[in-house]
DNA sequence: CGAGCCCTTGACACTGTTCAAGGGCGGTGG
DNA sequence: CCACCGCCCTTGAACAGTGTCAAGGGCTCG
């Protein structure tokens, strides 16, 4: 049903802006390939990310009930989009309650990802943060197939960590070496290798129940 | 139809944790009167509050569709609550539609405003933090009528300010003093008097649109 | 070859934390 | 009735973590 939603689909070259702030929405965008992120900006320019988004995910379905969204949403990477008109959702969960709330709980899900965000800001050093950005990706990218072992391609720059991680791109960059150098991670030209899983666990003070995932254990 | 979904209403004492992360849920709690404080706590102990509620709220509906939560949610002070069981909840969505959108529309307001909270917590000082903090709670207080003037009653404590803006309790004091010195806003006694609101607007770099309210204007 | 982006490193400043001590207030028990 | 205890707030001094500013190196692309 939702396939049949889908209305057009599109390739965006990477670092361009889908969404604009504000913006009246009639439709909604699903990922298929590719990585985009979420963002609020201060007065100075400076970025937040406050949500990053894999193949799979339903990016700005929360536009659907708000009509418009209180942020933008950006490509990281050249993506491959489709988009979904508002009314054929409108029908779908009324034709299919349960459709429905499987719609919802997606959106419930990008909640309970923010929450954990706050956490991370709210709590946790560079390094914590670092560690539980890394492994909350990682399991959310071998949940839809596209990481396996603790090695795995995500094309972020520092830069971007620093958006995410609430840190200067000059931070970010010490608090990487410090962690190649302790044998917790490497991360280098958009190439994640977790190391000591157990380190980065304790470090990101991690626990996998908020992505709501079947097998959520943390292994290799 | 939602007060005839009601099963229950009872009285909690404050600081009362009424559910736990985990915990399997098949009822949700509607805030009839009190404070109530959604929370995240590290291995140390110390908490991070990622959503505070008000009289009105849905406070755990995202365990409607999720089942179990992440976070524990807690009374800050004595509270009359409302437990809905969610099988009432399914037969809403079932047989209206509309209002099925409108209780997606309401958790969606909760994301909304957990990203606000992460642009808080990644871009703000101390100062920023506790301005964004007392404007967004204004103006959610003045929607469901328990504050109309720039001065209202929020009974937190500088503790509970630390757990919201991810700051010590000897910082908030600081802070708080800075606050009142500046002649920016007097914090005291469960009482806010919030006095320079410019000031506050612009160190907050507070914009309410992400309330989705009709009438955001923040004026006294 | 030059421009631009990305990353690294060093010196220094600043914001917020930690540790410690003390004051005010309300409630409780002797 | 008073003493004491616990909670809440304040203040000071030393310290840690992160930001700022500046310079430079490597790589890719035109």
């Amino acid at each position: 049903m939702l396939e049949a939603a889908i209305s057009e689909v599109r390739l965006v070259e990477a670092r361009e802006t889908i969404v604009n702030a504000g913006e009246a929405l009639s439709t909604s965008t699903l990922l298929l390939t590719g990585f985009m992120g979420r963002y609020m900006d201060d007065r100075a320019g400076h970025r937040q990310m406050v949500a990053m988004h894999l193949p799979g995910d339903f990016v700005d379905l929360h536009a659907f009930p708000l009509q418009h969204l209180d942020h933008d949403v950006a490509t990281l990477t050249p993506c491959e989009i489709a988009t979904v008109p508002h009314d054929r959702l409108t029908a779908i969960t009324e034709r299919a309650p349960h459709l429905g709330r499987m719609l919802w709980f997606s959106t419930l899900l990008d909640a309970a990802m923010h929450r954990e965000w706050v956490f991370r800001l709210g709590r946790l050093d560079a390094e914590g943060r670092m560690a539980h950005f890394l492994l909350e990706s990682w399991l959310r990218m071998r949940t839809v197939g596209i990481a396996q072992g603790p090695e795995f391609r995500l094309p972020l720059t520092q830069a971007d960590y620093g958006e995410i991680c609430g840190l200067t791109t000059v931070h970010v960059s010490r608090t990487l070496s410090s962690m190649r150098k302790k044998g917790l991670a490497d991360v280098r030209d958009g190439v994640v290798r977790l190391i000591d899983l157990a380190a980065l666990i304790r470090a990101g003070e991690f626990n996998p129940d908020y992505l709501y995932l079947h097998d959520g254990a943390v292994t290799p």
